[in-house]
DNA sequence: TATTATATTCTACATAGTGTAGAATATGCA
DNA sequence: TGCATATTCTACACTATGTAGAATATAATA
């Protein structure tokens, strides 16, 4: 029952920038590719070049904790923190509610302008989808015919 | 060449809200309802119970010609603000940034939350789509095949 | 058990966006 | 020229994020 994930989604930066901020990315990302860390490990996986301080980072990876991002346990005299979703779950989550958000705004802009993005990419794309959306509607339509004639008419 | 217009895109916020403060969003809905308007015509034409100061107003809207969304121009002792955008247009930039953010954030994603939102909407939403998705394939093919034999095989 | 190394929490400041408004200043019309 | 009114300036609130020092807690060990 953990309240449910809030972000914002920045369309002008890119891959996970546009929901997280510069440092809570580069915290995940390490927390994605090792596994739970305690905020020593996260420190010591950042390129040496990066001069974080360990404050820094603390303060960082438990205000995750509270936005639904990280959990964290003790072990020893440290806390180990961990995503709650893996990397996959997390883009899902953004991908679905963005969606599902930028539907709501204009769902026919929506439509035309992801058909357009995806006439820019390659054919197989749109042919993926296009096979997508034909198995969803032949679905819903074997959902509605069946009740011919049980009512009206 | 007036600056890009940018904006953040909130999931869990309604309508223009998605992209709008509240007052940021009273004022521009004044404005594309009314046209070039002063500040005390956007006052005025707030609902009565809503109290907010003349600077608020001023502040707000100054802020928002800044971020590109309004202009204004002196008209005797006062400046008139105009929307830079109409609202159908603002929302076709705001759907085409969201849609190809999202896009490219995790194309796949997007794909089957498209489907799968639109499945829950009527059906002729479907239809439309799947229309539309196939005709820009259709362009797509045309596009493509006609430099049969130019190449290798 | 007392010391020490280390981890955490608290607090605080910076930047950016947004809501809000008072005070000071500018300006146009009578 | 004076006044009514509009603008600008400044400032504070809140939220999110980056950043880190100081104070405090704690576990391991001498």
């Amino acid at each position: 029952m953990s309240k449910e994930l809030k972000f914002n989604f920045n369309p002008f930066k890119e891959g996970l920038n546009h929901v997280l901020g510069t440092l809570e990315k580069d915290i995940m990302e390490v927390l994605w590719k090792r596994g739970e860390s305690s905020v020593k490990d996260i420190l010591e996986a950042f390129p040496a070049d990066k001069d974080i301080s360990y404050s820094a980072v603390i303060t960082v990876t438990n205000r995750m904790t509270k936005k639904g991002l990280l959990k964290k346990r003790k072990m020893g005299k440290a806390y180990l923190y961990n995503p709650i979703y893996d990397k996959e779950r997390f883009c899902e989550i953004v991908s679905k509610k963005v969606v599902d958000g930028i539907s709501g705004f204009s769902l026919k802009s929506a439509m035309v302008h992801f058909v357009d993005y995806m006439s820019h990419m390659d054919p197989e794309k749109m042919a993926y989808f296009s096979k997508l959306l034909e198995s969803k509607r032949q679905k819903q339509l074997i959902q509605k015919e069946p009740s011919v004639d049980t009512k009206k008419r």
